[in-house]
DNA sequence: TTGTATGCGTTATCAT
DNA sequence: ATGATAACGCATACAA
C-alpha cells in the first residue's frame, strides 16, 4: 500500500515549473499566493497545475515551512460527550477556515503514557498549538513549560483562569444567578444546590451566582441543601438522593450542569416523584442531554460551538502573527437561560 | 511564535551522529530500531541522543518515509455525541499504540467544501488511512475512487456492508432479535417499532430481527405499528406520539436506537404515560445516553469502543503491509442485551 | 556491522 | 518580477 500518489498524479512542484516554463519559485509564490507575479505568469503556472493536476505535498511543505498546520485538541475521554462534540465542532470550523488540521488526544490524567505522547508530538513538531481542556486547561508544569519554550495554547474553561495564555470561558457566576432568580421568581424559597468539582473555579463561581441571588432575594441559603457533586451523572444522582431525603424537602434543585441534573431527574423518578409537579430540577450548560431529558431540562445555555470557535481563531492568530499574543488573552462568552419544561411553582 | 524547537532541542539526526561519533544511517537504525547495530554502538547513541536532547522531527521523517503516520476519521457533525465519541475512543487508543495520530474530520453531507477538503487531505498525502462512518461509509464514487488509488479505507456501520474494503458491523438482526424475545417473554404482544433510516441496511436488519422474532412467537405482526424514523430524537418524538395514539395502544415500544427510545419516553411522558408501567419502551445500542435516561432504557449493548479499535488495528495491519487485505476485510462484533428498568410486563 | 551519497518536495535566501 | 541554489531533517539504496 505504499502508492503515495493514488489520486493526485505524483506531479511535483518541479513538473509544474517545467510545464509552464517557470522556476520552482515561482510556482511557489503562485500556490502561496503571494505578491510580484505578473497575471500572464500566474495563469501560464495555473493552467500547469491543472494539465497536470498537481497538489502540493503537505509533508514537503511543512518540513520547510517548519509548520504543521496541525492544532491538537487535548482532553480526557470521560468528558461529556455533548459538550465534547459541541467543542469539536467549533474548533475543526475555524481550523478549516484557516487551512489547519485538528488531532485528537484524548488523555488519562493519571496515565504517564498519554502526556508522555503528548509531549513526544509537541516535541517533534507534529503541531502548532495546543486546545487544552479541563482537567488538561490548568497551570500545570507542563504546559507552563510548553508555553515557555513558544508553544501557543489555549484553554478552555479551565479550573483556574488567570493564565498567561489564551483563555475562554464563559459567565458562569451570572448564568447561575439568572437560573436561580427565575427559580426564585417562580416561588421557591428551599432550593438545593450541586456543586460541581472543587477544583474547578467555575464549580464556584456558578454557587457564588447561586448565593448571590439568594441574598438579593433576602432568602436564607441553608447549608444543608448544599451538597458536593462532581459534573457527573452518578454524582448528581446520589446527591438527588440525599437532597430528596432532606425534610423537609426542597421544591427545587439546582444541579450546576445538566448531567448532574439527568441524575438528579432520576433520583426523583426512583421516589415516584414527578418533576416538575412535585420537584423542580434545573440544570446548567444545555448539552444535548437536555432536550432529550424527559421533561426536557430548563438550563443555562453554554455557547459551546461559538467559544470554541472563537478560541480557536485566536489561537490561530497567535500561531500566525510573530508577535506573542498582546491584549485580549481572554475571552468570555456570555450565558442565557432557556425555559423548557423542568422546573414549575413550588 | 516561529520557535520550531521551543520544547525540544532543536537538535538533528547530524548532531546526534557527530556527537555518537557515527553516521546520520547508524542514527537512524538506532531510533527505528533496526537490525545489525551493536549493542555499543546503539549505547553510544542513545547517550548522544539523551544528552542533546534530541526528537526526531515527524514533518521529516514523513516526507523522506512517504507516509503521514495518520488516520483521518469522517462523520457527520450530527452523529449522535456518545456513539461518536467512544467511536473515537476506540480509534485513538490502538492509533497510538501504534505511533499514528488521529485527524478529525466532520463533514456536511451536502457541503461540497469540506468533501474537497478531505479530497485535499488525501491528496496531498495529509493521511494514511480513512474512517468512515454514516453517511460517508458506504460506496459511493469518491470512495471507490480512493480505494482504487490505494488509500486505506476503512467503514464502520455502512449503508451497505458490501464493500470490497475493510467493513466492521454489529449483529443487528441478531440484537433485535434478542429484545424482541425479551419483550416476547415479559408477555407483551403488541409492540411498536420504529425503524432507522431506510437507507441504512442495518435499520432492515434490525427491523427483520424483530420480524423474525415476532414470527417464530406465532405473533401477527401489525402494520400499523411499524413506523419510520431516522436515528434522531426527534424523529422518535413524532413517531412515539404516532404510536401512542394507535387504538388499542401498544404495550411496549422497540425504537431501533436509544436516540430515538428518549424521543418515546418524552412522548409518553407528554401524554402522562407513565414507563414502564403504562408502557415499555426499549432501544439499541446502549449509548450514554441510556443510563441517563429516567427510567434507565432497556437496550441492546453495541461494543463501539472494541468494535473501533478492531477497524482501527486492521486498517493500520493494511497499511503496514504491502499487500492488499487478503481475507479478512469483515468484522463483526456482537450486541448483548442490557436489562435496565424501562421495560416490564404488560 | 557501518557509512556514503542521494532523494523526498517544498520554502527561503539572495541574487538579477 | 523571476530564478538559481541552498536549506529542511530524515530515510533509502547501495557500498564497504
Amino acid at each position: 500500500m505504499n502508492l503515495p500518489q493514488f489520486c493526485s498524479t505524483g506531479a511535483t512542484i518541479q513538473d509544474v515549473a517545467e510545464k509552464a516554463g517557470v522556476s520552482k519559485k515561482t510556482v511557489s509564490r503562485v500556490i502561496n499566493s503571494e505578491d510580484y507575479v505578473t497575471e500572464k505568469t500566474a495563469r501560464k503556472v495555473h493552467d500547469a497545475i491543472a494539465a497536470l493536476g498537481y497538489v502540493p505535498n503537505v509533508s514537503a511543505q511543512r518540513l520547510a515551512s517548519k509548520r504543521s498546520y496541525v492544532l491538537t485538541l487535548v482532553y480526557q475521554a470521560e468528558e461529556p460527550p455533548g459538550w465534547l462534540t459541541h467543542v469539536i465542532q467549533g474548533i475543526v470550523q475555524k481550523a478549516a477556515e484557516h487551512g489547519f488540521e485538528v488531532v485528537i488526544h484524548p488523555s488519562e490524567v493519571d496515565e504517564a503514557a498519554s502526556q508522555q505522547s503528548l509531549q513526544a508530538l509537541v516535541m517533534r513538531g507534529g503541531t502548532d498549538g495546543l486546545i487544552l481542556l479541563p482537567p488538561f486547561a490548568s497551570d500545570t508544569e507542563f504546559n507552563q513549560h510548553l508555553f515557555e519554550g513558544g508553544m501557543a495554547l489555549a484553554s478552555i474553561e479551565p479550573s483556574n483562569p488567570d493564565l498567561p495564555w489564551l483563555v475562554a470561558t464563559i459567565t458562569n457566576h451570572q448564568g447561575a444567578l439568572e437560573m436561580t432568580e427565575y427559580l426564585l421568581g417562580l416561588g421557591h424559597r428551599r432550593i438545593g444546590f450541586i456543586l460541581g468539582p472543587e477544583a474547578y473555579s467555575g464549580s464556584w463561581e456558578r454557587l457564588d451566582g447561586f448565593n448571590d441571588a439568594l441574598k438579593a432575594a433576602g432568602v436564607v441559603a441553608n447549608k444543608e441543601l448544599i451538597v458536593s457533586g462532581d459534573y457527573t451523572f452518578e454524582s448528581g444522582l446520589a446527591q438527588g438522593r440525599v437532597l430528596l431525603a432532606v425534610k423537609p424537602r426542597p421544591t427545587a434543585i439546582f444541579a450546576s450542569n445538566d448531567e448532574m441534573a439527568a441524575g438528579v431527574i432520576q433520583a426523583a423518578y426512583e421516589k415516584n416523584l414527578r418533576v416538575p409537579d412535585d420537584i423542580s430540577v434545573v440544570g446548567f450548560d444545555d448539552s444535548t442531554l437536555a432536550c432529550r431529558l424527559s421533561p426536557p431540562l430548563t438550563t443555562i445555555r453554554q455557547p459551546t460551538i461559538e467559544l470554541a470557535a472563537k478560541v480557536t481563531e485566536a489561537l490561530i492568530r497567535t500561531i500566525n502573527d510573530d508577535t506573542q499574543a498582546d491584549g485580549d488573552t481572554r475571552i468570555e462568552m456570555t450565558t442565557s437561560l432557556v425555559v423548557r419544561a423542568s422546573a414549575g411553582k413550588p
